[in-house]
DNA sequence: GATTATATGGTTTTT
DNA sequence: CCATATAATC
């Protein structure tokens, strides 16, 4: 027997050695159902199937890359001598980027370049905008977004705009809603992104369905390199993955499905649990493995999970146990307040390290939505505790990085109009509003790119000044493109930086903004240059260490993917992003209704049925302890909300909770806890002035609440000297670039025209937050 | 055409 | 609160 099965269970073993035909194993959380598709990739390999023919797909790039790195771990440590590195050559990955890394060769088929954009959402968004100001249509009936998430929920249910159009019902639907033209909106945006040499992410799937579909050849060739399909958290799989994971199986049906319909949490993005029930019907003898240990979680928290989850009908049967100890009870903890919330957490996570000597990798919180991260981030800092956040705004979504990037795209791509509307005047270089508009007209009607109006200036009468420029901007842009086939994606990157003055332009704004986009720009080239210093795979694809590559890759990442190691910090994300990981100690936090249940969720039974799903990922992603909190009062768009505590506290059954912390009563009944509780509490005072103190004290540089912000307003005038950010008062003075110098006259104000915003950051230090980039504070 | 002041409006969740 | 759209001004 292969020394890596030994820390299996039967079940997994027979999972694990079940290779031939089609495999649905059915896991409940923490039953290690990653180990066992890992294991089975490994032993696939090490009995001498080729890493080449083997496709596994997983739902984020962080699942992938550590699925690879583990099958590398346990062919290196296995008897068998099948190296590790073997593990390279496997196909694993997103669904998306190994799409996108298939499209790259065969685009060409289907009319669009090798070197095709990838349009993130809000490229897809910005597309919209301007195909609904062309076709003069209101915007605000027409809200991008909106419109983005109806056609991206059609590609996603494999319907074409045509036939989008063509369907009673949806036109119906449309009709009802007061937007009755997203169908030809839908075919517009397509036609502009085909135009565009452009795919959005949807595309990366539709198009690959439509390669399989309609080029045999295509179907054949992929359904012959991957003998062996596997995938995870199957229950999040939409209809076009499903179809596209049918036709390649269809030959060999090696395909292996993990899922557990209990964590299905996908359903706004196409998801469907019937690909699950519909598995069993699509080949001739299915085997079903069911995983019902679960190896991770306390007796409490299986318990609490198991009880929430069973209020949800129409699950499939399934018993989750464990071997485990009982453990702690869940505490449930309540607050008068995010910022509360936020301090409750990091005091415990503290208190629990200097307890328990945990480490600060052994925390992680949970939320619904990623602007709930702020107050955790600020108390986490003020107890110096190291955090790494998941999720929100990626490093390639700032703007210093997407504009640097549009250069680059235009580049490879000189179809791409959203990268050339990006930087056309950025730096300024005179080509304003009007011209860009002019230029996009005769775009349309000419029928031909942007940028080959702008190459061809002259011939559509610009004036002198703006031909000039237009010129200019021709001429730079195709140097860059000559240098691209001469040079690396790293120097033509340092060039196009250097050349159009971006970095310059970033280098000379000295706010601490400025100083760190600077930054950001500068980290962006040391990752092209570690791109492009890879060394090449070699399965015969076009050009995979080019600057097109890179562009590809890149749109596909989140920041969750550049993880440098395993730092000892708390992790901080959204339960969508947890899912599939575990921690030792989790945070559930802001269990309010409407937030967690979330207000856009409350329509129907099913989506409420998919927030109950959510939170049990939520709870079980914890080994040891399990805090959930709610906040009585929280910010929203500024001002401040009442919250009714989540329906799902109540949920959770009574004797594995521990609600000292809730006042005893998460229900409102009125319990008021015991009389430890009342003696040291007093009636309606916060809970942090009872919580048992650690024997530590307090660190003497935390500071008290920061006072309320304040506004200055100001006025320029002559001559000072600048020099650090320090205090502001009344008579501060402040330099701008091009006002120059001045001061401030008025600290509170007026609250209309706030020149800069006083704040305390994480050290208790105020900061001046300039409302102009370009204003720094002088001594 | 470029920059700054004012108004508006938006929060699920992810590739 | 924050980010972007529109209006106003140079």
């Amino acid at each position: 027997m292969q020394d890596y099965l030994s820390g299996l269970n039967e079940q997994q073993k027979e999972a694990v050695l079940h290779i031939k035909g089609p495999l649905m194993i059915v896991a409940g959380a923490g039953s290690g159902k990653t180990k066992v598709l890992t294991t089975r990739i490994a032993h696939l390999i090490a009995n001498g199937v080729d890493a080449f023919n083997i496709l596994a797909l997983t739902f984020t790039n962080k699942a992938a890359a550590e699925m690879k790195e583990r099958i590398e771990k346990i062919l290196n440590n296995s008897s068998n001598n099948t190296s590790g590195s073997e593990a390279r050559n496997l196909y694993i990955g997103t669904f998306h980027s190994v799409f996108a890394r298939i499209l790259r060769t065969e685009a060409p088929r289907l009319g669009y370049p090798n070197n095709f954009t990838i349009y993130d959402t809000d490229d897809s968004r910005s597309v919209l905008k301007a195909v609904i100001t062309d076709m003069e249509l209101d915007i605000k009936q027409y809200k991008p977004n909106f419109v983005h998430n109806r056609i991206s929920a059609a590609k996603n249910a494999l319907i074409s705009a045509d036939e989008y159009e063509d369907d009673y019902y949806l036109q119906q639907e449309d009709a009802k809603a007061k937007r009755p033209l997203i169908g030809k909106i839908y075919k517009a945006y397509a036609e502009r992104c085909f135009k565009n040499g452009a795919m959005d992410f949807d595309d990366l799937l539709l198009n690959m369905f439509i390669l399989l579909k309609n080029y045999n050849d295509a179907l054949v060739k992929y359904q012959h390199k991957f003998q062996y399909i596997l995938i995870d958290e199957y229950q999040d799989t939409n209809p076009v993955q499903y179809q596209i994971t049918k036709l390649l199986s269809a030959v060999h049906e090696n395909i292996c499905v993990v899922g557990d319909d209990a964590q299905s949490i996908y359903s706004f993005r196409g998801a469907t649990i019937e690909n699950i029930l519909q598995f069993k019907k699509d080949y001739d003898d299915v085997s079903i493995i069911k995983l019902e240990q679960n190896y991770r979680s306390t007796q409490s928290i299986l318990n609490v999970a198991n009880t929430v989850i069973g209020n949800n009908k129409g699950q499939l049967p399934k018993e989750l146990w464990t071997n485990n100890e009982a453990g702690d009870k869940i505490k449930v903890v309540k607050t008068i307040s995010d910022n509360e919330e936020g301090k409750f957490v990091a005091d415990s996570i503290k208190e629990h390290q200097l307890r328990y000597h945990y480490g600060n990798k052994d925390f992680a919180i949970l939320y619904r939505t990623n602007a709930q991260s702020r107050a955790f981030e600020e108390s986490l800092r003020k107890q110096g505790i190291a955090y790494r956040i998941y999720g929100g705004i990626s490093f390639y979504q700032r703007k210093e990085i997407k504009d640097m990037l549009a250069y680059l795209r235009l580049i490879v791509n000189m179809k791409d109009e959203e990268a050339l509307k990006r930087i056309i005047n950025y730096p300024v270089r005179g080509i304003g509003k009007t011209t860009i508009e002019k230029l996009s007209i005769i775009a349309h009607q000419e029928n031909i790119t942007m940028f080959q109006v702008v190459e061809n200036a002259a011939k559509y009468g610009f004036k002198a000044g703006t031909l000039d420029a237009l010129d200019k901007f021709a001429t730079m842009i195709h140097y860059f493109q000559n240098i691209l086939t001469e040079k690396n994606a790293y120097d033509v990157a340092v060039l196009v930086g250097k050349h159009t003055e971006l970095v310059k332009e970033l280098f000379n704004d000295k706010t601490t903004e400025g100083l760190s986009r600077y930054e950001n720009v500068q980290e962006l080239l040391n990752s092209i240059k570690e791109w492009t210093e890879l060394p090449d795979s070699e399965d015969g694809e076009v050009n995979n260490k080019g600057l097109g590559a890179y562009l590809q890759q890149i749109t596909l990442l989140t920041d969750a993917d550049d993880d440098k190691e395993d730092n000892d910090t708390v992790k901080l994300m959204t339960i969508h992003a947890a899912k599939g990981l575990e921690f030792a100690c989790v945070f559930v936090v802001g269990a309010e209704e409407e937030l967690f249940p979330n207000a856009m969720s409350l329509n129907t039974r099913e989506e409420l049925e998919e927030e109950r799903r959510l939170f049990y990922v939520a709870i079980t992603r914890a080994k040891h302890k399990l805090w959930v909190t709610y906040a009585t009062t929280r910010y929203k768009f500024g001002s401040l909300k009442q919250n009714e505590p989540s329906r799902f506290l109540h949920e959770m059954p009574d004797n594995f909770l521990d609600k000292t912390y809730a006042g005893g009563a998460a229900k409102n009944n009125s319990n008021l806890g015991s009389a430890y509780e009342r003696m040291y509490r007093g009636f309606g005072n916060q809970l942090r002035d009872h919580r048992p103190q650690t024997s530590e004290k307090k660190p003497s540089y935390l500071p008290a609440n920061p006072p309320a912000t304040k506004t200055v307003t100001h006025i320029p005038t002559a001559n000072f000297t600048p020099s650090d950010i320090s205090e502001i008062e009344e008579g501060q003075k402040i330099e701008h670039q091009r006002f120059g110098f001045g001061t401030i006259a008025k600290l509170e104000g007026s609250s209309h025209n706030p020149i800069a915003t006083i704040r305390f950051d994480q050290n208790g230090e105020k900061k001046i937050m300039l409302n102009y980039a370009k204003i720094r504070i002088v001594k």
